[in-house]
DNA sequence: GCACGCAAACTTGTCGACAAGTCGACCTGT
DNA sequence: ACAGGTCGACTTGTCGACAAGTTTGCGTGC
């Protein structure tokens, strides 16, 4: 069975736990699009009262994950159309946010961006999958986060759960890929960060652009 | 007490109502920034028990209203900065909203929008202001759906209820501006309307643009 | 065979109670 | 007077139970 990283699973409550452990298996497909899924059946497959559960399907009704109705919850699952869209907003994030981080973007940021790249390679190198998909996402949040911006982060907040679970499927792919696949990942970072380094606002939205392009053609080709 | 909309509480269960009504505190200022308040003071004032009081502070929480700690949940307001970051997140989600509407627009969707507006005139002529807001935030809302992105609505979601209440308390202040004020609000809705209605890609991009530069400048002045 | 109605088995929303943990005040020893 | 420890009041997280409503399916009448 797929897991999070252990730095991802510190000081959950069980709702949370519950609530990741079930998008897991909705973004694996273990839960299909249309099943339906009631809290006492969940408490019951969890060995927990129906608070927690409740909680996690609140949590996963707001990624949209799942649709809750009178009786029962049905899942919605995630699409090829359902990641597209997903991509649409974390551009439409990130190139906000790298926007901002252009005109005042502290050293310590870049120097933590850079941080992670090398520690993917690191990653790539031992075949750790969990870890490089964690430091892509640790990327990406970082990213957001030094933004500044709060209402940007709770947008981004509402959907990296989701943009975690996804990594974590996809990045098995990448990985077998062979090791041009993986440097060709890094790399795309590493443009990242050098834009964003240079703080021309012109080349980051250039390169924001074509890193979500070349994101979303890698990924057409791969989740169907 | 200012009060939501008729149309707005219907089929509401007690959570949502005690998170409206805690949210419409926090937005004017009954409820103070660094406030703290505990499931159980609230569940007394309201007269239920701890669930569903849980489950406002929980999506007050989301809505970024208030901060959730071990003790207590701390209200975090809503400053001049808070605001203007909420119309950033506006303008990024209708902008990209309305440039998916270009290319695609059904009739009805462009009657609909004119409705709400033919019915605010009628609002504003008869100085029902709760009306007013509530069809202007339709229109608004109406304008997401209409995208027919599913990821793009979910982010609209998070903010409705905070973009509802602010203009329920912009709107008294428009209103304090006279008949020119409100009809000036009214064109920009036209004007919005007759540029996707004309599907060309570039002046939509521009009409709104324009419209939030508006709205910010005009708020910048009444909410200090 | 088919429509209708009723009952039973689900569902969610809410409630009060308990356990574990946290913060603050007070009390004591130095 | 002040540092340190202890007690108590308060918090959240979780639990099991109940009420209200909805869906399903069976039985009955035609």
């Amino acid at each position: 069975m797929r897991q999070y990283p252990a730095a991802w699973l510190k000081g959950q409550s069980r709702g949370e736990a519950i609530a990741g452990e079930l998008r897991l298996r909705i973004v694996d497909g273990t839960l299909k699009q249309g099943d339906v899924i009631s809290e006492n059946k969940i408490a019951a497959d969890f060995g927990t009262s129906r608070s927690p559960v409740r909680e996690a399907l609140k949590a996963l009704s707001n990624e949209g994950l799942i649709r809750l109705e009178r009786m029962g919850a049905v899942v919605l699952g995630l699409s090829a159309k359902d990641i597209a869209e997903l991509y649409d907003v974390r551009y439409l994030i990130e190139s906000f946010a790298q926007q901002r981080l252009a005109s005042s973007c502290p050293p310590e940021v870049i120097s933590t961006l850079r941080h992670r790249i090398d520690s993917m390679r690191v990653a790539a190198k031992y075949a750790d999958i969990a870890e490089f998909a964690w430091l892509d996402f640790q990327f990406h949040d970082g990213l957001v986060a030094a933004a500044g911006h709060a209402r940007i982060a709770r947008l981004w907040d509402s959907v990296r759960h989701v943009v975690l679970a996804v990594m974590l499927l996809t990045t098995e792919e990448v990985f077998g890929g062979g090791p041009d696949r993986l440097e060709r990942v890094v790399a795309k970072h590493e443009t990242i960060a050098d834009a964003i380094q240079s703080g021309d606002e012109a080349r980051i939205a250039e390169v924001v652009r074509d890193y979500f392009a070349d994101s979303r053609r890698t990924l057409r080709s791969t989740w169907s």
